[in-house]
DNA sequence: CCTGTTCTTGACCGATTGGTCAAAAAGAAC
DNA sequence: GTTCTTTTTGACCAATCGGTCAAGAACAGG
């Protein structure tokens, strides 16, 4: 309904189940490609029903692209300019791996959203990413010119990790095609980038 | 119609320009939240006059696909196994940056795909892909023993170069954000990408 | 010009879309 | 059990979906 926090546990767990499918739906067909009876049957319940939580796709797209937005910032906060520089990018690096192996759906929910030019996203891309990015970037500057880390463009860095990381997730099914059978691509992925990440910034390669 | 290479010029015009805009609408919003109404109108057609050159939605998604894969092996197709490893490696990273480029929507319509399940290109991805990937990571592993590169493994070489490249293209909203204006995030992506891949593969780094 | 083919279109179809509504069912409080 | 609120649903709506069709318009070749 209109309540903000949902108050009865009916309410939580029809909210959330309907968040989930939504995110089911959301991530794999993108927004104008989800339907709400799709999302209706995979939750388990009638549309008129699903509209009496939510009052329309779109409400239900904007509560997961706000909590989407939390959780992709989410790792990139607790890099810490006080710690080893190597180490704090190596440890940001597994975060988001580990994102994309815990939360492929989010992870595809937003690739679908950026693929569609981020109609519903650009302010927080513009606001809070921005200034998150342009923050820890002058981090990662200061360590470079400090000679603790290889010198490198911080932004491009940062790029870079989204696109490998993310890549596991949003491109798992090609990523297995390639593989065949017999490989644990997220398994793979983790001693790989680690060894490129820290090949790249050990400051006198 | 029904005859396979289009012969009068009205019939290749008309071809060409639904194609073009089956590529912008299935490019942003996948097949599922693409219209027949909108690709009619980005094509200049009517939707019935636009049904007379191709059977249906899917056939014009099927025909754009199969132009899809071709273009997209062609670049790993040129890489050379009589080559300079590190130089044509290089030359791999900047002809797939060059089609992030020149055909972003190319790109996002292939990213759609995946993201979507590949439920329509699958059969392409384990099959010509594998074994055109297969081929070039023997190679790659051949220059690897022979000390004329860096260890690294091949397979998941060539899936980090196509993730960084492409993510230049299929984020390239999200990448304009977090820059912010008076970047061009392509020219800066190449020389970022060379020096990164430069390291990366050089061997006795 | 005429004739046959190619191209284009308006009208239309059944199915599905996002969403409404009134009324019934199910809980909760007493 | 009665009453009040919360939850669920079947029936329904206008708009849009992919696609059809018959008839007309434009274009050939002669």
């Amino acid at each position: 309904m209109n309540l903000q926090p949902p108050r009865t546990r009916i309410q939580r767990k029809n909210t959330e189940n309907i968040l989930n499918a939504g995110l089911e739906v959301f991530s794999r067909h993108g927004f104008r490609g989800a339907t709400l009876d799709q999302i209706a049957a995979e939750a388990g319940l009638s549309k008129p029903n699903l509209l009496y939580y939510f009052p329309s796709k779109e409400a239900i797209h904007v509560t997961l692209m706000d909590r989407l937005m939390q959780t992709w910032l989410d790792p990139l906060r607790k890099l810490d300019a006080g710690g080893d520089p190597v180490a704090e990018l190596l440890a940001y690096v597994r975060r988001k791996l580990q994102m994309s192996r815990d939360f492929p759906r989010e992870s595809k929910l937003f690739a679908n959203e950026i693929l569609q030019g981020a109609p519903r996203m650009l302010a927080a891309l513009e606001g809070d990413l921005k200034r998150l990015v342009d923050e820890k970037a002058t981090v990662i500057a200061g360590w470079s010119r400090a000679g603790r880390l290889a010198r490198i463009d911080p932004h491009h860095l940062i790029i870079s990790i989204w696109a490998l990381t993310q890549h596991y997730a949003d491109f798992d099914v090609q990523i297995r095609a390639v593989l065949g059978p017999g490989h644990d691509p997220m398994t793979e992925a983790e001693s790989y980038l680690v060894t490129l990440f820290t090949k790249l910034l050990t400051p006198e390669g």
